[in-house]
DNA sequence: CTAATTGCAAAAGCTTTGCAGCGCA
DNA sequence: TGCGCTGCAAAGCTTTTGCAATTAG
């Protein structure tokens, strides 16, 4: 059985089309470096011929948020986009020209935070890093 | 003439009511250490006697962070909450008990985000840092 | 006077929900 | 077979927009 069906089983979910679907969609688009929104993966599923209504990608997707496979994102006011879950905590950094998506992880970022919250008397509970960025021009020669 | 007044002047917006007790409120609720939402400007000023439409409310809101009045953010997904624009670059910390806002700055992670950026090939643009906190229990005497 | 501004209501995105029927286990 | 799941349409929220009436300068 293939990994997608266990994630679905151990989340006490059903094996269903949809949701084999919607997983597979997001596990390959998760190598281009891309975040997806619900918009997204349900013209994705109708690009492959697949007939899911939208509704149901917004519930799935909510359920796998709540069982751990995806986690959710609001970088941009106005709409939620998915990713893969990944083990490790880690920050993103957006490019405004490509839309690229970069997973980061700073040690020295993570104590530095908790140092300030711990400054003003407060414990960090989590945090949201985004750091918008355009390429470096080409240096001349 | 009051300030608020010159600041509207200023922006190349007329001094009208609307206007000049949303940026009173604004200014107001500055000092507790609270971001407000539209809804809350809204009924703030129903609160106050003062007949505003909601429609109106987003509009100033939005003049406002045109003009650089006010600036917005995007903290909880779905809504937008809006304070009196600072001079000076700061980040949140937002305490999940008391909803309390703390404005903070830091050089050592503004310098590495930068650093970060760089490392991966891109110029920093712009970025967003909230951390999301909690009062430290009281030490134990 | 006249362009800017406002209020109201309608409409527009994104997301959720109710319900009847379909399908996995 | 039974409960979970899906699709569709309708509804919910926040925010925007069209338009006629109002107002600041």
């Amino acid at each position: 059985m293939s990994t997608e069906n266990q994630d679905l089983k151990k989340a006490g979910l059903k094996v269903t089309l949809p949701r084999v679907k919607i997983l597979q969609i997001l596990e390959r688009v998760e190598d281009k470096g891309r975040h997806m929104s619900a918009e997204d993966v349900y013209k994705a599923l109708l690009d492959a011929g697949d007939d899911v209504g939208l509704a149901t990608v917004y519930r799935v997707l909510t359920q796998f948020e709540s069982a751990g496979l995806v986690s959710r994102h609001n970088f941009e006011s106005g709409h939620s986009v998915f990713e893969m879950a990944k083990d490790d905590h880690h920050d993103h950094m957006l490019c405004v020209e490509t839309d690229q998506v970069i997973e980061f992880y700073d040690p020295d970022i993570e104590k530095l935070q908790r140092k300030i919250a711990d400054k003003y008397g407060y414990e960090l509970l989590e945090h949201s890093l985004v750091l918008y960025v355009k390429p470096k021009k080409a240096t001349k020669k």
